[in-house]
DNA sequence: ATGACATTAAATTAAATACTTAAATGCCAG
DNA sequence: CTGGCATTTAAGTATTTAATTTAATGTCAT
């Protein structure tokens, strides 16, 4: 029996996969697996407004996804939990091999 | 400079990621992990409806996730992917610890 | 062929997401 | 305190997704 999986895991789980599967945010957190980043600094790299990167950055964020820092009037945003940064990884040796 | 995912590789991992983002095709990936199931084996685990699972898994299959074999009038379902067992067991551990 | 069971397909309804635009907030410099 | 920049919020619309119900398909056993 290698199922050991609970409701309340799997719910946790599949929540946190539905907030990563977005191209736009999945493109912010590789952007972010190595510094900081502000809004402007993301709009820059990602074909859209900057309002719609600050949606998506709200959503990372009321996940715990992310964490923000402000400073002057920048706010620099980085990745909140380190085994977001794992699966992250992962998923590039998985599927990108060819980097 | 550590960020090397292309548009393309971005795109394939999010869509990736939204088909196995919902709790029901989570936990029939977790069922299917180490054997073959049928629709009806997982319906009697997840706590749906038979059209309800088949749906879920024609998702799945349309993915290529999993791959499915027919036997007299059973049809076994199959992860068809070895990448995404170990996407599974690497959320598994960094996800529920307390297994 | 007929009946019983497993699976799929179609259609409907309800609900959640995403993007755009425009207005609002917060902060600093002068 | 006023103007400008960075960011957020709100409103509105369009799209996508999910589940239920019901009908259809296919296969085996008799």
């Amino acid at each position: 029996m290698k199922d050991d999986m609970k409701d309340e895991d799997v719910e946790h789980v599949a929540a946190l996969l539905k907030t990563m599967s977005h191209p736009i945010r999945m493109r912010i957190l590789c952007l972010l697996q190595d510094k900081e980043l502000t809004v402007g600094d993301l709009r820059s790299e990602v074909k859209t407004s900057n309002a719609n990167v600050s949606q998506h950055l709200t959503i990372l964020r009321n996940k715990q996804i992310i964490a923000s820092r402000k400073e002057a009037n920048y706010i620099y945003n980085r990745i909140a939990d380190k085994r977001i940064l794992e699966l992250i990884s992962t998923m590039k040796n998985l599927f990108c091999p060819a980097k």
